[in-house]
Parts: structure tokens; C-alpha cells; sequence
RNA sequence: GGCGUCGUACCCAAGUGGCUAAGGGAGCAGUCUGCAAAACUGUUAUGCAUCGGUUCGAAUCCGAUCGACGCCUCCA
């Protein structure tokens, strides 16, 4: 087998990846909030995991894979009179938040699929687990980690010696409400809730009893309680957008390795942003690109795809329609060329050529060296153009490097003549004979009909000719 | 204010001490063609933000400068 070098946020460098069960890799991945749709921006995350997964499952891992699903509605921002960005969303649109949650969940799906993102192994929702983050807050209560104020049950930053190792984070610079004001309650600027109490006047769509009183778990609490549920107290890699790494990923380890007193995680990865002209693609901002946005300007979620094929995980992506086009036509081309190959004669592929071994080690090379796609896709076109490879390894190599770019290249056909209608034949048939009479004024008559029925006419050696859909 | 990241052709982008600086898009030229389109062939960085330094050797290491950006609110 050969080495999987992975960049680990907590150490910034490139490691080896060695699992803690050999064969074997608990993947843990932020998910998403379930209060409205998906931007391209949230996607690329899930992209860049997807690789990661394609990756290890080339490696021959059997992975699991878990993913959370925000359902809990959390405070909009950390003030205590914040509004809740669930039930916001259920009072924008008159409905309960648990049927914003489900609607956003299934949207969520659904993207994922279009982008042919593998599902996760285990999907899991915070509301499912809250008696499993109420025990991981009772362990901290216990060994007294926390402390209560008027509005919750505050994580003790202080206590926790190693807090911020992550993110490399210098406490002292940190400016301390430099944009929203903080509860003069908490002891720590980095004091975070675990437990958030309902207001007392005011009954709330989500909440729960508690040994501390009725309320809601805090923001960061679900991801080490269903981590450690579903994978262990100690597991391989944890991953999400490199906006996790000073908050939430600090303070999920901070909960977590409180608690067991081990190791929380060995391999943290973090994707970076999408970004527009004008900065950091929001929600907030009101409008956002969806990818139901790209397919209605007429993309297919591939283009997309084979777009964030063309960066690295760990560098922004600056998007715009322009790049966009390129993609496409680049991924358009790329079909173009594999139809080409599949339209000659196939032979088996028994053993692969010298040649074939060493564009498949030379891309596993490149996948292993902390998901270097773009040089993966470098080397499919290479390969794709390569004489000395014979058309039936071209398309093996094309399969199987597919297992990781995940472009549907397997479902690329060569065109067949039996699916143009009759009618267009007969009209490409007339051509000919206008084109053979020297009557180009009916021949390009001719063509534009054929052009008017959505299919192009394109003319080859020796007056025959070949017709595709437009 | 603190912390961190980045700057490679017209655009996207790989390469992080030593082979002619990958690949894609776009453009241009040629082949083919009645004309097109497609395809094919060729072509576009003595150069890697700038200036110094280290080295036999630097896009790659070090320093400074300039520029872009992210985080320190929830966020992918």
C-alpha cells in the first residue's frame, strides 16, 4: 500500500496518515445547519471531504463516516437576547422548526447527491442526541469544568490548560468584544456555553430538561458527544471549513478531552472558502449562490464539481461565471475526448501496459499527497492524450481515476447514429447529394434545418458526415 | 490591535532547493473543408509581486517592502 500523506491543522504539516485500526478510518465531518439552503461556498466543504473519503476507500480503508445535521436552533450571535437562526427561518416561512429542519435536511441531501458526493456512513441529528450531550456536560459539571450564570452553563477555558492548541490561538490578543458584547458574566473571554437556558418568559419551539433546568444545548457540545458516540472518545480525523479551527473545533476538543482525559483526535483537516469578488461567500449578506442557481443558468452540478477539481482543498477558490465556463468547457471537452476513445474498437484489458502502471502510480502518488486532485486531473488528460496508451487502457484509467474525481466519466458513451430520427438522416442524405451536385446554397439549407431540429451536421472525409444533438 | 494565509502567462492552476516551470480554459497560426464546425498540429512565462540575502544552484530557504484575503460574532 502506498503512503497517504494528509496535512494536519494541529501540528501544520503534512504526516502520514496511520489509522488507529489498520484497514480501518473514523472520519468525523461538521454537517450542516438545517435552517435554509446550501451556497456553493457551504458545498465546497463537503466536496473536499468527499475526496478525502475517495481517497482513503482507494487506499483500501473501510471508512465510517459520520456526519451531524444542526437541527438545534442556535443564537444568531452570542448575545443573550440573540434571535435563533431555526426559528427565524420557521418565522419566515410559517412553519414549525422542526419542519424547516426537515425540509432544509432533505434540500441538503439532495445537493449532496447532484454533486455525487458519497452519503456519509452515519448521518446524525443533534436533536436525536441530547441525552448523550447532556451526559458529556454532566462528565464536565462533575469534574468542574463549568460554572452557571444567569443565561447557562459556561465551559471554563481557564481550567483546561491546553485550550487553543489548535489554533494556535494567543488568548491575550484576542480583542475581547471587538464586535458584539459579551456577557460580563463569563470569567474567560474564550468561556464558551454548554447549556443555554430558555428565557423565562417565553416558551421555546426546542427545549429540553436538564439537571441545570429547561433549555437547549450550546454551540459546539453535539459534535464531541456524537463524535465520541458514534466513533469513540479516540478516533482517526476530524474535518470542516477552516472557520472551525479557532472556535469550534477548540472548544469541541476542549469538551471532549476534558471529559475522557485522552486524546480527542489524531488528523484534524480543514477545507478552505469559496470566495466572490467582493470577499467570503454569506448568508447573512441576503443573496447567495445555490446550486439549484448554476443548474437554472444552465450548469450541470458537474461542471461545478470538475471546477472545485481544478483547486486544492487547502487554497481559496475565487468563483465567478467566467471561471465557471472554463470549467465547463474544459469538462466538456474532457467527455468529448472520452467519447472519441469509446468510439473505436474495445479490447479487453487483461494486463496493463508499463506505460498504464506508471500513470496509475503516478496518480496515486498525487491523491496521496494530501489530495492533490488538480495534479490527478493533470495527469487524466495526460493520459487521455498519451499515443503510446491503447484506447482500451484509456478508458480503464479513466474509470478508475473517476473513483476519486467522481465525474460520472463512466457513464460517458460514444455517440450512436440510432439515436437520430430518421428524419434528420434522410435530411443529411440529401445534403450529401446537394454537396456532391456542387449545390452548396441547398447544402447549407440544408444543414440550418437540421440545425433548426437541434442537431449539428458536421461533415468528414470522402463526403460522410456525422450528426449530434445539439 | 493580535493571529494566520496567499501573490506562478490573458484567466484558473500544479510544482516548495538541481531535468526544456505540469494541466485546463481563452486567443492566435496551420492542416482539413465549397464554406463552416469539430478534430488534429503548432504556438503564447529565460520567467514565478518587488528588492536584497543564503547557496555551486532558488519560483522553492531567509529578511524587508508592496498588494490581496481570512479569523478574533454564528459561519463551510
Amino acid at each position: 500500500m502506498e503512503k497517504l500523506y494528509i496535512y494536519n491543522t494541529l501540528h501544520r504539516t503534512k504526516e502520514e496518515f496511520i489509522p488507529m485500526e489498520a484497514g480501518k478510518a473514523g472520519m468525523y465531518c461538521c454537517g450542516p445547519t438545517v435552517y435554509n439552503f446550501a451556497h456553493i461556498g457551504n458545498l465546497r466543504a463537503y466536496f473536499f471531504e468527499d475526496i478525502l473519503k475517495r481517497v482513503l476507500l482507494f487506499n483500501g480503508y473501510k471508512v465510517k463516516h459520520v456526519m451531524n445535521i444542526t437541527d438545534v436552533g442556535h443564537l444568531v450571535s452570542d448575545e443573550d437576547e440573540g434571535e435563533d437562526k431555526m426559528e427565524k427561518g420557521a418565522n419566515r416561512e410559517g412553519k414549525t422548526v422542526w419542519e424547516i429542519a426537515e425540509f432544509y435536511t432533505g434540500a441538503f441531501k439532495e445537493d449532496i447527491s447532484l454533486l455525487n458526493i458519497l452519503p456519509p456512513t452515519i448521518y446524525c441529528k443533534a436533536t436525536d442526541n441530547i441525552k448523550e450531550q447532556i451526559e458529556l456536560i454532566k462528565c464536565l459539571f462533575d469534574k468542574g469544568y463549568t460554572y452557571t450564570t444567569n443565561d447557562g452553563i459556561y465551559f471554563d477555558t481557564e481550567k483546561f490548560p491546553e485550550y487553543g492548541k489548535l489554533a494556535l490561538l494567543d488568548i491575550e490578543g484576542l480583542e475581547e468584544g471587538k464586535r458584539i458584547a459579551f456577557s460580563d458574566e463569563k470569567k474567560n473571554k474564550t468561556d464558551f456555553a454548554l447549556w443555554k437556558f430558555s428565557p423565562k418568559d417565553q416558551k421555546r419551539q426546542m427545549e429540553w430538561e436538564s439537571p441545570w433546568g429547561t433549555g437547549f444545548p450550546g454551540w459546539h457540545i453535539e459534535c464531541s458527544a456524537m463524535s465520541i458516540k458514534f466513533l469513540g472518545r479516540h478516533f482517526d480525523i476530524h474535518c470542516g471549513g477552516v472557520d472551525h479551527i479557532p472556535i469550534h473545533h477548540t472548544n469541541e476538543i476542549a469538551q471532549a478531552e476534558a471529559c475522557t482525559g485522552e486524546k480527542f483526535v489524531n488528523y484534524w483537516l480543514h477545507g478552505e472558502f469559496l470566495i466572490e469578488e467582493k470577499g467570503k461567500m454569506s448568508k447573512s449578506a441576503g443573496e447567495f449562490l445555490r446550486l439549484k442557481t448554476l443548474i437554472d443558468k444552465g450548469y450541470s452540478p458537474l461542471d461545478y464539481r470538475y471546477f472545485l477539481l481544478m483547486t486544492h482543498y487547502r487554497k481559496k477558490i475565487k468563483f465567478s461565471f467566467e471561471n465557471l465556463d472554463a470549467a465547463r468547457n474544459g469538462f466538456q471537452n474532457l467527455k468529448n475526448k472520452i467519447k472519441e476513445i469509446k468510439s473505436g474498437e474495445l479490447k479487453e484489458v487483461k494486463d496493463l501496459s508499463e506505460k498504464a502502471n506508471e500513470y496509475i502510480k503516478r496518480f496515486t502518488e498525487s491523491i496521496n499527497d494530501d489530495l492533490n486532485i488538480s495534479e490527478g486531473l493533470a495527469l487524466l488528460w495526460e493520459a487521455m492524450k498519451d499515443g503510446e496508451l491503447i484506447d482500451s487502457e484509456k478508458v480503464y484509467l479513466a474509470n478508475e481515476f473517476d473513483k476519486i474525481l467522481g465525474l460520472d466519466l463512466n457513464k460517458v458513451e460514444a455517440d450512436t447514429v440510432s439515436d437520430i430520427p430518421a428524419e434528420i438522416i434522410q435530411l443529411a442524405e440529401k445534403r450529401k447529394e446537394a454537396k456532391a451536385a456542387k449545390d452548396f446554397k441547398l447544402a447549407d439549407e440544408l444543414r440550418q434545418q437540421i440545425k433548426d431540429k437541434g442537431f449539428e451536421l458536421l461533415d468528414k472525409k470522402g463526403g460522410e458526415f456525422d450528426i449530434k444533438p445539439l
